[in-house]
DNA sequence: TTGAAAGCGCTAACAC
DNA sequence: GTGTTAGCGCTTTCAA
């Protein structure tokens, strides 16, 4: 008998590529021929030989049965805690036998077995996303807790997204949290998700519908009340400096639109024309608040005492920190000169100059929301009634604002 | 035993329509037990008989077999693209029976018997640190070009790292990225995952060997070149704002350490004694820079002419953007007073009044070495050298440390 | 209380 | 070129 005429399998493939294989067989030939003769009385005999091939170095449940000198599925028991199954002294046995081999038991083929892999895909638009690190804390806090995994993916375009979707169900991930383009895309693919019944939460995107597990944050109320912040404190004169408002749905974010929706609807309110008003695209970026803040500058410069702007609602907080500069730059002071208010409080916030007034998202929250919501669907055996959660601002009044205007 | 003799209670009674409920029966048949099993519990065991029955919309390698009227294997090899196996016209019928059933390989089955799951675990200390994102940036984007998923957790002290890897390693992942506290701790854990032959890389951490592959970022390098820039400048009293300067390895971080030792050597190196100079401990956070900026100013206006600080040299860039509020609520101008430099290039870095003037630190680079240092090992069947790699800052010369000083 | 064995979905060696 | 089948490590059912 040659090796080449020994059967194989998979596991042990590439035994051929291995020198020792050969010295091995030649000298356990013997052993070998027997194995196929009468396979049914030397199974544990060959499996030992293999094993000293192979130097096999993970210990499978096994090699705990065997050292334990109990069969597998009780050894399986222990492992799962499947109390009341074996005998303490077994248990015990067993436990000490798993310890002295190190044993660590390989979740994926339990996950195999089980059907169910206890990790979620989490998919993120752009990592340099404000949003993403305190949502991402939000979810692992809670995932973590409950025993779950994380996958992580990022996904610039939809294209991706569709795409981060199916690698992930392939990868057998039991649920999904989509935090990603605030946009109006199409959603055939979560649609398709959900028909698979697979569970999963979108975080603050417009998906014109409520058959979706969402966590929405109140982007028209937040608008609403910086706007009112300000109003309140005398202003009528209100500048908004805006995200992206090209009509284009892969550009346009829905913050955007919404966030200056808010804005109308509060100076509307009061009988304040919006269309008096100074508006400027600032591009959602630092550097685009930078450019807004000239502009602004250039802007109240510009007007006559009566219709220049003395505050601006800014919709983003980098943005904001942008026109802090730009204003300062072109020798204007805030809050004197311009009251600035903005959306989102990042850690920077308080140490801008002056401190930023802003109102506060509650991300992470958001975050724990969403894997709350998700890990409840993973629970349940039923289908959960998607859930709609929206999630309001908290007003954060630093020095942007200044105190209240004399009228 | 035939389907058409089951008693099916009501809400099954159309079960027997479905000509899918009679083939799970025969196939399952095949094993007497489950014939036997079948008749003696038939009614406990029907709704698991059922959901077995009804759940089976996940399309198998098996399914698209039957359907392509071709063997497991023949299709395993298309799937594959084992080309040159299959005849161009099997494959086709076989690509086509794949895509009328939605047929998406289960990724962990495969995982299982070529004991590669094409995942890697990323570990991170804190998620708010501010190197997180672009490290993650730059692992992601090259361990989603070479067809790697990535397994998160956030891990902030060491109890947790190993807890994490420890769960990774059960999740069969096939190395480990690890961005941690940059802290000289015990590393037996990551030895023996290096004993176990498992990839991984550690970035920025002090590990006080170099059998590990290991992204460092030259503190010292970054703390000689920002105190050198102020040197070049003409300054010669040089403050510097740390982070926290405990002995307690648990806090005391690495980068404080070393960023203070550079600032020491660029001083010793023109002759300047370090021990004259003003040391403040900033904390490494906004809140501890602005207390650090009030200090600073109080400690120039309490010093004469000849010794106060004309410049300082801030260790991290939150903390900077604090002493620069600081400095200016109690009335001083950047960098008029006191220029400032800082280490890290934060987005916000332009942005601040005035502009801070930065070495910046090659930390999305840094991650995306890491993953290809990683990707590397993981393709190559010997265990590969361990790499130590150190990458250096760039200046990045902005307002915030002005023109030269007249001397 | 314990053990035997089927099988989760897939790969790949070997047979034909 | 295509089919058969063992086995990856585990859980779980049923029998003993």
């Amino acid at each position: 008998m040659s090796a080449a005429s020994l059967f194989l399998s998979p596991p042990f493939n590439d035994l051929r590529q291995n020198p020792f294989f050969i010295d091995v067989l030649i000298e356990k030939r013997k052993h070998v021929t027997v194995v196929k003769r009468f396979a049914k009385y030397f199974n544990s005999y060959l499996e030992t030989i293999l094993d000293t091939v192979m130097r096999k170095q993970v210990t499978t449940i096994r090699d705990v049965a065997k050292r334990a000198g109990v069969s597998v599925s009780t050894v399986s028991h222990v492992i799962n805690g499947h109390d009341g199954h074996v005998s303490a002294p077994t248990r015990e046995l067993i436990l000490a036998a798993a310890r002295d081999l190190n044993y660590r038991p390989n979740a994926i083929a339990r996950s195999m077995v089980k059907r169910k892999t206890a990790t979620v895909g989490l998919i993120i638009t752009e990592l340099q996303n404000a949003l993403f690190i305190p949502v991402t804390e939000g979810v692992e806090s809670v995932l973590q807790t409950e025993g779950y995994h994380i996958l992580l993916a990022s996904a610039g375009d939809l294209a991706h997204e569709i795409n981060a979707i199916e690698t992930m169900r392939a990868q057998q991930v039991d649920g999904f949290i989509i935090m990603s383009l605030s946009l109006r895309l199409p959603i055939d693919h979560l649609l398709h998700l959900r028909e698979a019944g697979i569970p999963f939460v979108v975080i603050n995107r417009d998906l014109g519908t409520d058959e979706i597990n969402q966590i929405q944050l109140d982007e028209i109320g937040a608008g609403r009340m910086a706007t009112e912040h300000l109003l309140n404190l005398g202003h009528s004169n209100i500048a908004i400096i805006t995200g992206p408002l090209s009509d284009d749905p892969l550009i346009r974010r829905r913050s955007t639109v919404e966030r200056y929706q808010g804005w109308r609807e509060a100076l509307a309110e009061r009988g304040i024309s919006d269309s008096d008003q100074c508006v400027i695209d600032g591009g959602y970026t630092f550097e685009g608040g930078l450019q807004a803040g000239s502009a602004l500058a250039a802007q109240i410069k510009a007007s006559d005492r009566k219709t220049a702007p003395t505050a601006c609602f800014v919709c983003g907080d980098m943005m904001a920190m942008g026109v802090l500069k730009g204003l300062h730059d072109a020798g204007f002071e805030v809050p004197r000169d311009v009251a600035i208010i903005t959306i989102g409080d990042p850690p920077f916030a308080p140490y801008t100059i002056p401190a930023l007034t802003t109102l506060a998202l509650p991300i992470f929250q958001a975050g724990q929301i969403a894997a709350r919501v998700l890990v409840d669907s993973l629970k349940a055996d039923k289908s959960l009634a998607p859930q709609q959660i929206t999630l309001g601002p908290t007003l954060r009044i630093r020095e942007s604002c200044g105190a209240q205007v004399r009228s």
